[in-house]
DNA sequence: ACACGGATTTCACACAGGTGAATGCGCGGA
DNA sequence: TCCGCGCATTCACCTGTGTGAAATCCGTGT
């Protein structure tokens, strides 16, 4: 049940009842595994694509001495790489971060369905190239942001990719991850994650408990973030996404109110050098 | 002439003589630019893809605050975002960095050489999830080593860029930047970067001057940069990449010999966690 | 209710890399 | 040949983040 998947999709394409179908047989193969186990392993030949069900999991890369850097995380709904069939091998693993359900699409079958379904094909495209803007904001969230910045600027993204899934609830979404881990992904240590958590907190920029994410002024936290949407792509070909997006739960519980806006700034200008 | 795309992506698959007028037919609208001019700005509709010709240019953005990332490097032969027509607008920037000559394909130029030349499609492919590989690894890099493996990282990976479309010349290659512009796309500032290539100067791993980068012992940087090729993704489909890829120059002179190995490292394993 | 073990928190201290500014070099233009 | 300017280089000093380790906390299973 590809729930999640057809529910972000549609943030940028319509899906028609046939398209959605095919996308719910995609699902076939479902596989289950615990907390901290590898699903592709670098070097691996990849044989299918896996989409996400239940529960995170992450991209990371080790170098030689055991440094270890996440490079990107999955959440339910998003697809490890539809076209790695491309190349030969991994050039780096997936591990799941929390006990995961996830489904393994053979390369014939997504294949199939994108020959058929124009509208799939598009979205899926969408999805792709999100993936990659995300990869560059990293990039840029990495290489240019203080410690305080980049956890904000992570929270930020995490929150919204949730809340596009169906995932958040007000303004509270699950983070089920370490401090260690958020230390991965950030390029921190984490010593100094707890440290900026701490400061978040009695700067009333986020609620963290057990596993829970409370972003209490989700201006206030994109604004020290210096978080801007746009990277994410969302608001696209009429489904156009409020800045509050109505919360229809696919359990029915009503969702909190937030009044606060997710902005999708406008076109920063900004001359290159001078 | 896009000699050097060509060049690069019989890297990956035999191009045939059609496949090659085709790909010949694609560099129509050939414009030139200074340096440091953008070519594309953040909010942009982009209208056609972008082969760099001649020159280099870079992905950039900018934080609100003016702190400036450059998120990837284009040389000759690089295809600036083969798909971004199924984007509504750029989330950031392309600038050049030199004097840039490159084309401008129109959207149905390419998709009408796609329809028709199944291999060329592959070739694409290839090069934007290379393009992809290249981005983590660049989150890697920045996340996780520190200023001088930083830096060595960066130099192989170009050194390498460049051969794959014939600009090097035995261990050297062009390096036309600046040390502010290394500092942006290493997230270091300028000093360091001076600092750092200071060191490495001393320390014998590269020879820099008149922005040409020579690389004496390619096994020696690769070690201090913790560089693994893999990510590069050569080697593929027969066109068998030697270590030391026989160098001929479109003008015919002949190369600098290197004994030295740019190995292609054998699949690491590393269990996750323990 | 208890005990175990991973996760968080805290501490004291070290250092890689940042800051701001001054100096000097090299190269293109007239 | 000289000038001017962007770039590289150097300096003294500072700070954000890393280190290593110890001390708690908390959820889970028994």
């Amino acid at each position: 049940m590809p729930q999640r998947l057809i529910r972000k999709l549609e943030h940028f394409v319509r899906l028609s009842g046939g398209d959605k179908l095919a996308l719910q047989g995609l699902a076939q193969k479902v596989r289950a595994v615990g907390a901290h186990e590898d699903i592709i392993r670098e070097g691996d030949n990849p044989l299918h694509v896996n989409l996400i069900l239940e529960g995170w999991a992450c991209r990371y890369k080790q170098l030689a001495d055991g440094r270890r850097q996440i490079i990107s995380f999955f959440v339910p709904g998003d697809l490890c790489d539809p076209h790695v069939f491309v190349l030969r091998q991994m050039d780096h693993s997936i591990g799941s971060l929390t006990p995961l359900r996830f489904a393994q699409i053979p390369r014939e079958a997504l294949l199939g369905v994108t020959d058929r379904h124009p509208r799939i094909t598009r979205a899926l495209w969408w999805e792709t190239l999100v993936t990659a803007a995300v990869q560059r904001e990293w990039t840029v969230n990495i290489g240019q942001r203080s410690a305080l910045e980049r956890m904000a600027h992570l929270l930020c993204e995490l929150f919204i990719r949730l809340r596009c899934v169906g995932l958040s609830e007000g303004n509270s979404c699950p983070l089920p991850v370490t401090q260690t881990e958020l230390a991965d992904a950030t390029g921190l240590t984490s010593v100094h994650v707890n440290r900026t958590l701490q400061e978040m907190r009695s700067a009333g920029l986020i609620v963290l408990r057990s596993k829970t994410l409370t972003i209490p002024d989700p201006a206030a936290l994109q604004k020290v973030a210096l978080f801007d949407a746009d990277y994410l792509h969302l608001e696209h070909e009429g489904a156009h996404l409020d800045a509050n997006e109505p919360e229809e739960l696919p359990n029915g519980s009503t969702p909190g109110t937030s009044g606060a806006a997710w902005t999708h700034g406008g076109g920063g200008s900004g001359t290159q050098h001078g």
